[in-house]
DNA sequence: CATATTTCATATTGATCGTTACGAAAGGCT
DNA sequence: AGCCTTTCGTAACGATCAATATGAAATATG
């Protein structure tokens, strides 16, 4: 039970608890039951760590979600670059909705998406942090834009696309899988759903009464 | 201020509040701020209407936010008889995902959807509330796969059509454009993300570089 | 070993939660 | 008018909320 010497101690008691691990605890508890409605309790219980404990480590409630956000959406450069990896802006949008058709259907975490479900709704005491979550999937927006802008300009793309379009579609049709994987949706359930999004994308062949390759 | 005489009432003190504009404020409430983090107080505020006088008229909390959920949803019925009438799967699908474009960025209303949003998350205690509001989902859900149904019969549809999965992504479509508008955008950008997901409907002409039928 | 520093567990804070007694007020019925 | 029934406003209930005060325990340093 020793804390990872990353930053340098110097002198006192040292933390009894992974700070990694219950910051991950707390992020199930966030997934699972939302920001406002995972209480204090609920956190000490999922995390394994006293309440002082967890105001000494984390700040508050409200801080201690954002990091749990953070953790969960992992850095957005990180998307960019695997955006920019993918040899098209169809295969990049592909990818990130099949993983998250995938993610929201995880056998050893909470259904659906926590960025959907955490901070859906909420008094107007966390109105900031409903703002927060908003700033995140508009961050992934931005990056869906511009690979897809990428992509017109390679002439990839018809030079009449409306990136922010296609960027929307791809993030509702992401966003409400996680509607669906919380009602009981199972992984090929939302896979389905996931590929035939697919099928609206500009230049796709809306193929019909193939065997090979039957989208609907 | 007079109740409407739908019952008749017998005797006592007459009710002082109108109880269907009271439940019309109680759901704008919860929609704007979800089923649990909507307090009594907030209803209160918002209802006109005392504490014990709401408890004496709807019963408790949950009571009131299944009847107001209820008054929001519609009846499934009705849904059923417009999806009826339409002259295909496709326009009664693309038609519910307009109305609800539409729906979700009104001006007098909350944005986003209720049934979305209210109960996306939330506590141990509050779980048959969220079973509730999936059920409403799965309700639409089934009218939706019984209309695609009828034109797969009817050769509307090609008959390796699968109508589960396009339920699933209409449905995903609609509960993911609540996110966008929850997020800010407008009317216009919702309504286009429903056009644009319709493309994927079997049958549909990506058609492309037309100035006359441009969808992306 | 002694001291400084930090975290520990226990217990509690004031505020707010959903819900309800309680008695006064307001109508219909005889 | 006088009773009966129902709703009214006020005030409070126990429970839980997020957040801390407190002092003992544990480690580094001198």
């Amino acid at each position: 039970m020793k804390n990872a010497p990353t930053s340098r101690r110097k002198t006192g008691r040292p933390l009894s608890f992974d700070r990694e691990a219950a910051l991950e605890k707390a992020m199930l508890a966030f997934w699972e039951s939302g920001y406002e409605t995972t209480s204090i309790s609920d956190l000490t219980a999922a995390m394994g760590v006293t309440a002082p404990s967890i105001y000494a480590a984390f700040g508050d409630k409200k801080r201690l979600f954002l990091e749990a956000m953070r953790r969960y959406a992992g850095d957005p450069d990180d998307l960019e670059k695997a955006f920019a990896r993918a040899p098209t802006a169809r295969d990049a949008v592909a990818g990130m909705i099949e993983d998250a058709a995938r993610l929201y259907t995880g056998d050893a975490t909470p259904k659906g998406c926590l960025l959907a479900s955490a901070a859906a709704s909420g008094s107007k005491d966390a109105a900031d942090v409903r703002d927060a979550a908003a700033q995140q999937r508009r961050a992934i927006r931005a990056v869906l834009v511009r690979r897809i802008e990428r992509d017109i300009a390679e002439r990839l793309l018809p030079p009449d696309t409306n990136p922010h379009i296609l960027a929307d579609l791809a993030l509702a049709v992401t966003q409400g899988m996680s509607v669906l994987a919380r009602d009981g949706a199972d992984r090929n359930a939302l896979l389905a759903v996931a590929r035939a999004s697919m099928a609206s994308w500009p230049g796709s062949t809306v193929r019909r009464n193939t065997a090979s390759e039957r989208t609907f």
